[in-house]
DNA sequence: CAGCATCCGCGACGATACTG
DNA sequence: CAGTATCGTCGCGGATGCTG
């Protein structure tokens, strides 16, 4: 349990990332404050017990911050920190791979057992 | 349900390096071709089992090569391919990010059910 | 040395129903 | 609207033992 052995700075990003939602909501978050039914409605497909769960990760992991404005019906809006946000911008590179390479990458993986390990939404 | 919805280039990279070991597998061959037993003991605590499976998904997909020399004893070498050495490229900021708030993630994780999120060597 | 086969635990994820 | 509670599923990943 201690040590924490990072062997390098990916390791580091998934520790914080690892969930399968976190991702997006880093992503639709980078775009503008959201309100939780409007995220979960700009995720799609995903439970409210597991993108809750994920948001208070992500919230104690300091990446993002939780506004709750005590009014009836309920108002909660989401944001980046900046911690969030210094993140969202190391992942541009990384992105444009993706985007660059996603019709090479679309073929695989809708090739491994026809698309089993894809979001459904 | 439709096919392969990518949100942003991320979904694409995870798509490919969703395993739990990949990302180390192409980190250690990022920095130089491997034998098999030395990819495994240079990664730590990864079973046969886990390893030659995500070895073949990252061949599959592109990222790595095998090269079988076919010799008594067996002699199998990895090394990166140019779509997964791009790949490693576009890493380096997000693992610069990960290297800089290593600290901060780092005690973040070990306060989750004191470290059930990382990986032991 | 490199790799395969089998069994299985555990935790992430999901569906549903309910609350303030 | 923004959660909470409960139960069930699923499959990744780990341990062990065997083969060429």
């Amino acid at each position: 349990m201690p040590s924490v052995p990072f062997v390098c700075g990916l390791d580091v990003v998934l520790a914080v990332l690892g969930g399968k939602w976190k991702l997006l909501v880093v992503y639709h978050l980078a775009r503008g404050t959201h309100r939780y039914g409007e995220l979960r409605r700009a995720i799609g497909g995903v439970s409210d017990k597991v993108l809750i769960q994920q948001l208070k990760e992500l919230q104690t992991d300091g990446l993002i911050e939780r506004t709750d404005y005590r009014e009836i019906p309920p108002r909660v809006e989401y944001s980046l920190s900046r911690f969030g946000s210094s993140l969202a911008d190391s992942m541009a590179p990384l992105c444009e791979w993706g985007n660059k390479h996603e019709a090479q990458v679309g073929k695989i993986v809708s090739r491994r057992s026809n698309g089993a390990r894809v979001n459904q939404s």
